[in-house]
DNA sequence: AAGTTTCACAACCGCCGTGGC
DNA sequence: CGCCACGGCGGTTGTGAAACT
C-alpha cells in the first residue's frame, strides 16, 4: 500500500486514509507493542498518525497514543490501587469531579483510564450497594464521614504493622460505626504519627482540629485534615497539597458543627440502608483491595 | 462439570479545542 | 474565516477471567 506524502506545516508527514490502511482494532499484539515502543523510544512521542505509519502499525494515531500512554510508557504504574491512592482519588474526585486526567496528574504513574476504571468498578459499586447515586449528597457524605476515615485507619494499621508498632485491627473490630468513640484511633508510630479524630464539637469552629493547621472549610464539608506541622496552605489551596503517601503528624477528620456520633445514631444513617448494611459494606474486605 | 453472572481492565467512540493552512 | 488534521478527554463498550449457581 502506498503512502501519500504531503506537506503539513513546516514539516512533512505521511497522509493516508484509514480505509486505505486497513486499520486494525482490538487488543494489541506483542509485535505491535514492540514496534510502537521501539519507534517512540527512538523518535519520541507526538504526531501519532505519523508514528502509526512510520512504525509500520496498522493502527490509528489515536490508538497508538492510547496504547503508549496507558500501557507501554515506561513510567506507567501497574497493579492494585493502594489505600493511599484510593484515599487520594476519593478526595480529588470530590474536588474535580469526573476530570480523570486532572486527578491522574496527582497520582504519578497512574493513568486517567485506570482511575476512571477504578471509580466505575469500585466506587460506583459501593454506591449501588448503598442504593444511592454516586453523585448524591448521601453518597458523598458516606465517603467523607465513613469511607475516607476508614481508609485512613487502614493506612495507619498497615503502616503501624509494617513498622512493628501495635496495629488497630480493623478486620477484627466489632464496634459498629454508630458506636465509634469520638476519637477513633490514637496510636503512634516512629515515622507516621497519625491520629484520626471525629469532632464532637458543635459550633462554627472545630475544636480538635489544630488551630494552625491551615486546612480550610467550606460551608458544609467535613475534612480529613493534615497535621499542622505538615501543611502550609491557605484557604484557596485547600487540599492541593494533600498527599496520603507522606502522612505524618496528627490527621483529623472533622466538620464544623457536626456531631458525628449524633449524626450516625440519628436517622441520618437510614439513608444508607441502615447501619448494619453500612457496617457490613465497609467491613467488606473486597472493598479495600 | 457446565452454564451463567459479575468483575476488572483495555480499547474504542464521539466530542471538542487548538493550530496550521 | 472556514476547513482540516490532530490531540486530549470523558463516556462507553468489549472481552477474558474469576466467581457463583
Amino acid at each position: 500500500m502506498e503512502a501519500h506524502v504531503t506537506g503539513f506545516g513546516s514539516s512533512t508527514y505521511v497522509q493516508q486514509s484509514e480505509e486505505e490502511r486497513d486499520v486494525r482494532k482490538g487488543p494489541w499484539t506483542v509485535e505491535e507493542d514492540s514496534l510502537l515502543t521501539n519507534y517512540v523510544t527512538i523518535h519520541g512521542e507526538g504526531r501519532w498518525n505519523t508514528v502509526a505509519l512510520c512504525a509500520g502499525l496498522k493502527r490509528t494515531g489515536k490508538s497508538c497514543r492510547l496504547r503508549w500512554l496507558n500501557y507501554l510508557r515506561p513510567d506507567v504504574r501497574r497493579g492494585n490501587i493502594t489505600l493511599q491512592e484510593q484515599l487520594k482519588i476519593l478526595e480529588l474526585h470530590s474536588r474535580f469531579g469526573n476530570r480523570w486526567s486532572k486527578i491522574a496528574e496527582h497520582l504519578p504513574g497512574r493513568t486517567d483510564n485506570e482511575i476512571k476504571n477504578y471509580w466505575r468498578t469500585r466506587v460506583q459499586k459501593q454506591a449501588k450497594q448503598l442504593k444511592c447515586d454516586v453523585n448524591s449528597k448521601q453518597f458523598r457524605d458516606a465517603m467523607r464521614y465513613v469511607w475516607m476515615p476508614r481508609l485512613l485507619e487502614r493506612i495507619q494499621a498497615t503502616t503501624h504493622s509494617s513498622t512493628g508498632q501495635p496495629t488497630s485491627n480493623i478486620a477484627d473490630r466489632t464496634t459498629p460505626t454508630n458506636n465509634y468513640p469520638s476519637e477513633i484511633t490514637g496510636t503512634h508510630a516512629d515515622k507516621y504519627t497519625s491520629q484520626v479524630y471525629i469532632s464532637t464539637e458543635s459550633g462554627p469552629e472545630p475544636s480538635i482540629m489544630p488551630a494552625s493547621s491551615g486546612a480550610s472549610w467550606d460551608s458544609a464539608d467535613a475534612y480529613v485534615s493534615p497535621p499542622a506541622s505538615d501543611v502550609n496552605m491557605d484557604n484557596s489551596q485547600n487540599w492541593s497539597d494533600f498527599n496520603p503517601d507522606n502522612m505524618s503528624g496528627s490527621w483529623v477528620l472533622s466538620k464544623p458543627g457536626l456531631d458525628i456520633q449524633g449524626f450516625e445514631t440519628q436517622s441520618n444513617i437510614e439513608w444508607l440502608g441502615g447501619d448494619e448494611s453500612l457496617e457490613s459494606l465497609w467491613n467488606d474486605e473486597t472493598m479495600w483491595l
